[in-house]
DNA sequence: GTTAGAAACAATCCT
DNA sequence: TGTTTCTAAC
């Protein structure tokens, strides 16, 4: 038998060896999807004869990109060709080879999220839109709903009725303008974009149909109408298109999934193939059986029989707490006592929430504890601010057109260029249909500029010479060179503070994943470093060689397993969220249902879940119910905790009838301010264990030695001066400092 | 032109 | 609660 078909079950087989014509995989969780694309792909290149670069495989995250590659190349040798990529990437790659037959240049930038608000805020003010009614977000928001459907700003006109709509097209319009005479593209556009070029020019069509001859798409119940198609032009020529994907794990609809495209495969692609995979190879029968309870409740899908044969295993924890903090506070004891006495390492845990917000508990209670810990998402790394300035100089230099980039950093650091000067070189590049770094090259011709100009001519100045210096330097150098020279580094360090001294770590950050690139990018430029950069998600960062404790949310965790998880915040109004609640549209609820079926699938051997009866949004406490998804689980599955009592999972009558948050109507929350968790904090102490002179330790900024304490009317005001951080002053029931002896 | 402090405002999930 | 924008003073 072939080696590529060892180890596999019969469908599995079946999948790996259907390599003609279209094929449509449902794989539900942990039934080894990934092995089966690994496999068939190596299959393809060693037993049918298929040439590694007629292959492409399209994946959720760039992460699983480079981990499939690797699995590749150990099976079929390295450099094996193959092109392994997300659809973002995927697009990236081609438009810098082609996107000048559709007007832009090839040198393009990527626009984030951040980006795009900037150029929408300015569309808003040119076009005089009423900023109360309409906000950036809301108009960005339905710009790239139209974009996934792959309506353009004429077509959205055309379909305009309300006035309202009339102006969101206005918007769109002048928003796409900008966006190309910046010679940018955000990051919907990526796609559209690309199924721009291929309908409009035959030829680079043709050459990507000849060239992707095996196609294959995981995760395909997430793919919106652009992506799909994507691939159904690629596909047309020789339609040996394999799909995999998992309608019960579909939780993208927000960011225009499009559930049909999985569920009309067979009739879109005539003959197709359709083979389900239906054994977990991954979690007890428990954990499988609550799952399946769970995502019973909903009524659109197709019925599927996943079974494992590892049996029952341990039952399905449940824990409820008062507070969000004492939630926090037992899952991280509960971790760091596990893995001490099993022995197992602090990577088999993960702690999912619904969002990012609730994640801040668990960092402060996970310091604490010293558990070592990645959070996954939050602040994305790329969109922390010296780290955009910095990208910001690497953007203007490499793309002149970017003037969103360049106005970022013309006056970081200070050269003494403010508003007024920024605008005026604005109007006159307006004016003269001239780029803003255009404009600031002929400073001296604007009107009443004065003696600014020779300032901003310092500033075009330098970025000529960086402009010159790509010729010869590579990008980490490019970046140093910067960094040193404008000054950025030397006032970070001049500042003294905690946070200037993290911010010079993440730049130390960006100059390693610069030299990284420098080392694996094969000769690639400043384009393509800025695009890897762009592209990246907060999951692709997560490196499996430290052994740490993954914090992120259900939406990060897929595709991902641990042995133990915990779901945390298991309450109506935080999971399911309030708005699929509120929203009257029961499909977002059945999203949010196959949201905590993906949650539950993570976990191979143990899976707790918790809640707390209480919940501080947004600096308002409110009551929270158990999650219906809790209830959603029958008895038997659940363990209960007898010690303290909390495990009570049902609410009792009377908290039945408590309006949590995410009740009927907004209005019947209940606002208890005596008892918001942070108010217990503010409580003086009525001595402190320490005085002047003494040691004490802070979770956060480390050792010290206290210079004085002052009395205050609520509370002491400590003075530490701390060996690493410096002076700092604190209130004592805040800073929770420990006296050394 | 720059800064700090106050007021206003916000509403998942992600490339 | 946390962040961004506005305003007033340096």
């Amino acid at each position: 038998m072939n080696q590529y078909l060892e180890h596999l079950n019969e469908p599995q087989k079946e999948a790996v060896e259907h390599t003609e014509g279209p094929l449509l995989i449902l794989a539900g969780a942990g039934s080894g999807k990934t092995r089966v694309l690994t496999n068939r792909v190596a299959y393809l290149i060693d037993a049918c004869g298929v040439a590694p670069w007629n292959i492409m495989a399209i994946t959720f995250t760039n992460k699983a990109a480079g981990e499939m590659q690797e699995r590749v190349e150990k099976m079929v040798g390295s450099g094996s060709g193959v092109w392994i990529a997300t659809f973002h990437s995927s697009c990236a790659r081609i438009l810098r080879r082609y996107i000048d037959r559709i007007g832009y240049e090839t040198n393009f930038t990527i626009y984030d999220t951040d980006d795009s608000r900037q150029v929408m805020k300015t569309v808003i003010s040119r076009l005089n839109l009423n900023p109360k009614v309409y906000k950036e977000r809301g108009i960005l928001a339905r710009i790239s709903a139209a974009k996934n459907e792959l309506i353009d700003p004429e077509m959205f006109r055309r379909e305009a009725v309300t006035s309202d709509d009339c102006n969101i097209a206005d918007a769109y319009r002048m928003y796409q303008q900008i966006l190309k005479s910046n010679n940018a593209l955000d990051f919907d556009d990526l796609l559209v974009k690309t199924v721009e070029l291929f309908q409009s020019d035959p030829e680079v069509l043709a050459y990507y149909q000849e060239k992707f001859r095996y196609i294959m798409i995981d995760e395909y119940q997430d793919t919106n109408t652009a992506q799909f198609l994507f691939v159904k032009l690629l596909a047309d020529r020789y339609r040996n298109i394999c799909v995999v994907g998992d309608d019960d794990q579909s939780i993208y609809k927000f960011r225009g999934a499009n559930i049909r495209n999985i569920l009309d495969f067979e009739e879109t692609f005539g003959g197709a193939k359709v083979i389900r995979l239906e054994q977990n190879y991954r979690s007890t029968q428990n954990i499988l059986n609550a799952a399946n309870d769970v995502i019973s409740n909903n009524s659109a899908r197709k019925e599927k029989h996943l079974w494992s044969d590892h049996g029952a295993g341990a039952k399905i924890r449940f824990r409820r707490f008062d507070t969000a903090y004492d939630e926090a506070d037992f899952i991280a004891r509960d971790i760091a006592e596990r893995a001490a006495s099993r022995k197992c390492p602090y990577s088999s845990f993960a702690v999912l929430y619904r969002t990012n917000a609730q994640s801040r508990m668990f960092e402060e209670k996970f310091v604490r504890e010293n558990i070592p810990y990645k959070l996954v998402g939050g602040v994305n790394f790329y969109a922390r601010k010296e780290i955009k300035d910095l990208l910001s100089y690497l953007k203007t230099i490499d793309n002149g057109m970017d003037d969103l980039a360049c106005q970022r950093i013309i006056n970081v650091p200070k050269r003494g260029i403010g508003q007024t000067t920024v605008g005026r070189i604005a109007s006159f590049a307006a004016q003269q249909s001239v780029s803003f770094f255009e404009a600031a090259l002929r400073a001296e011709e604007i009107p009443g500029i004065g003696r600014s100009a020779s300032k901003v001519a310092g500033f075009t100045n330098q970025i000529e010479r960086y402009r010159a210096m790509t010729d010869y330097l590579g990008v980490r150098e490019l970046l140093e060179t910067i960094i040193t020279e404008t000054g950025y580094r030397t006032d970070l360090e001049a500042e003294k503070t905690p946070e200037a001294d993290a911010r010079l770590e993440n730049i130390d950050e960006l100059i390693s994943k610069a030299a990284d690139f420098e080392e694996t990018g094969g000769g690639a430029g400043l384009s393509e470093f800025l695009q890897q950069v762009s592209l990246v998600a907060d999951i692709d960062t997560v490196d499996d060689t430290t052994d740490c404790v993954l914090l992120m949310t259900l939406h990060a965790a897929k595709g991902l397993e641990f042995d133990s998880v915990y779901m945390a915040g298991m309450e109506d109004g935080t999971f399911p969220g309030y708005l699929s609640i509120n929203s009257g549209d029961p499909t977002e609820l059945e999203e949010e249902r196959r949201l905590c079926y993906v949650g539950i699938t993570r976990a191979k051997k143990e899976l707790t879940l918790t809640a707390s009866r209480t919940r501080v949004v947004r600096g308002e406490l409110y009551n929270m119910r158990t999650s219906r998804f809790v209830r959603e689980i029958p008895d038997e599955l659940i363990e209960m905790d007898q010690e303290t009592g909390y495990g009570m999972r049902r609410d009792d009558r009377k908290e039945e009838q408590a309006q949590g948050y995410a009740g009927a109507s907004r209005s019947v929350k209940t606002k208890m301010p005596a008892f918001r968790p942070r108010d217990f904090k503010v409580v003086k102490a009525d001595h402190l264990d320490y005085t002047t002179g003494d040691r004490v330790r802070h979770v956060k900024f480390g050792e010290g030695t206290v210079q004085s304490i002052v009395e205050g009317g609520r509370d002491y005001e400590v003075t530490v001066n701390f060996d690493k951080a410096g002076v700092r002053k604190m209130f004592a029931s805040f800073a929770k400092l420990e006296k050394l002896s």
